[in-house]
DNA sequence: TCGAAAAGTTGCCGGCTGACAACTTTTTGA
DNA sequence: TCAAAAAGTTGTCAGCCGGCAACTTTTCGA
């Protein structure tokens, strides 16, 4: 095997730094109509590494890889699933490469559900067989994913942290989920601060994403948090909800107390005009006139700025 | 054929309404950890329509259907495709079903691109065939497109206008597209308000959303802007663009000239400190206090305000 | 024919994602 | 050893999308 690395040398040096910044290379990407989800090149060379020398494995041949992409799904989806693939045949194969160690088994790259439910059927498995270094395989794992865009925020976050602390570098990890430093820098973060028991617990969570994931972190930190949570997470009440719901119970039941947004309030004028809202955070004070309520008055009170700052300088000498 | 409508009675009952408000109904769609995607229900039973019977057809007996879904690609991103299958074969079988006038001859539900590629090919396609409804093959049709979710805005758009002026309900449109009312009756809209030929011209533009093709019909309006447009369309600096920076071009090139947005400005006080900014549009004037340029400023405006309107008052009186 | 219900439209908001920019930390090379 | 470069982190914003709610138009039944 003179080439090992078929797919990171053709991503090759767009591996390198990584915002997406000035580095865009726009004849590196497929020109014009680029492709829908973007990953020109990748998506190409993966389509590929697919062709030629389709087989029927016997999954039983076939061992778990490097590393778990998706969450567990629930057992009567999987149950579908595999019941779909014993009545009408497995239409899509799935990509391994030979064991690097064992002769005459192989390792998967993706198609696990698929492997797993043909596996549970007790069929033969249709299986492209390629050599792939690690990196190659992580790179057809990825994109294979990120083509269906199936993923959750936290599937994706757990996916990177895995693939990160397995060794691989980071600029292959980008590559491969189609994001920039930024994003992957994130993923990561989140998925080592938040408890993996806590994780699983909840689930994909499809709808919940970066935002509301690390605001959850944070809340986790304040006292006796954690705790609550897996206590709620053991109840049935909570147990019983779809992955979404579980996250939001949760993710209200540690809500700090204090309204936390002292939220925009209504200041009404001696005449009852409500004139104007305000709202109060940390760095600011934000005043919104409304010109209907209260016409001419937003020039005023624009022009009067000055006069206003001056008393006020003058009041605190 | 006693059962005509597969589909559409399983979706049945949920055909009626339609904001996303109570029809919920839970025990409707799945129960848990729901399919990603969502739409449940729908999608099991268009497994269960694909399973049993597949078959090689010729590709000439199968006429195009009712309605296009996705606008052209470009011709290299078909001959990639077309080379593909001519390579590894077709995966993923299409679905059909027979002509409804002609015996012998079939139509096609989804998998245009794979008939289309086939043909180019000179082989046989893979097929599953089907007795469907005109209503369960938009659904079907519908359901594969929704399930990779790569059609953009406008194509949504498009479909959707074309379903309706073929006569379809739009409860059935709705379920096909997986959206509520609300979402469909703005996908109409904006495919009724812009020009066909413009967005031909323009393509898929995944990047494009609702927003942006609002705002962009509305600019249309503007005297001499769609000719404008027409003209810019025809030109090279155009044609050679991505889909994406096509629609850029041409939705800016349009952009109303004044500074449409009285863009935040900064309030100086005499003593030089940046203590406020300030916006206006049509409707309000916000305000907002740098606390920490100007500190307990922002208290004072607060307790100022009832005397400030109480002067305002009297200038106006 | 008319009033109520259904269907369709529009405004708006919250949450998600990708992106840029500025900043901090780590690595690298002379 | 140290300064420059690279890598990683954090703040912030624009744009997309789904959903709710209020409003307008159409349909329907008595």
């Amino acid at each position: 095997m003179a080439r090992k690395h078929l797919l990171s040398d053709l991503v090759g040096q767009k591996l390198s730094a990584g915002n997406s910044e000035g580095n865009v290379d726009p004849d590196a990407v497929a020109p014009q109509y680029s492709p829908r989800g973007a990953i020109g090149a990748v998506s190409r060379s993966i389509e590929l590494l697919k062709s030629q020398s389709l087989t029927e494995l016997d999954p039983e041949l076939i061992d778990a890889s490097l590393v778990a992409d998706r969450l567990d799904e629930s057992p009567e989806e999987f149950e579908e699933f595999a019941r779909q693939i014993k009545e009408n045949g497995q239409q899509v194969p799935i990509l391994v490469r030979p064991h690097p160690d064992v002769e005459g088994r192989y390792q998967i790259a993706y198609g696990r559900r698929r492997l797993r439910a043909a596996k549970a059927a007790g069929i033969l498995v249709k299986a492209a067989v390629r050599s792939l270094s690690d990196d190659d395989l992580v790179l057809a794992q990825g994109q294979e994913n990120s083509a269906r865009k199936d993923l959750s925020f936290i599937e994706r976050a757990l996916y990177a942290a895995e693939l990160e602390s397995s060794g691989f570098q980071r600029p292959l990890i980008m590559a491969a989920l189609a994001i920039d430093k930024t994003g992957l820098s994130r993923l990561i973060a989140a998925a080592k601060q938040l408890p993996a028991d806590v994780i699983r617990a909840v689930g994909p969570a499809p709808k919940a994403g970066r935002d509301r994931w690390g605001e959850f972190s944070v809340r986790l930190e304040q006292k006796g948090a954690l705790e609550k949570v897996r206590e709620l997470l053991s109840s049935d009440s909570v147990t019983g909800l779809s992955s979404d719901d579980r996250f939001a119970r949760l993710f209200d039941a540690i809500a700090p107390k204090k309204q936390k947004s002292p939220k925009a309030q209504v200041w009404k004028a001696e005449d009852g005009t409500k004139a104007a809202r305000y709202k109060q955070d940390a760095k600011t004070l934000t005043l919104t006139i409304d010109k209907e309520a209260a016409p001419d008055f937003s020039d005023y009170l624009l022009s009067a700025l000055p006069e206003i700052y001056a008393s006020f300088k003058r009041t605190k000498q």
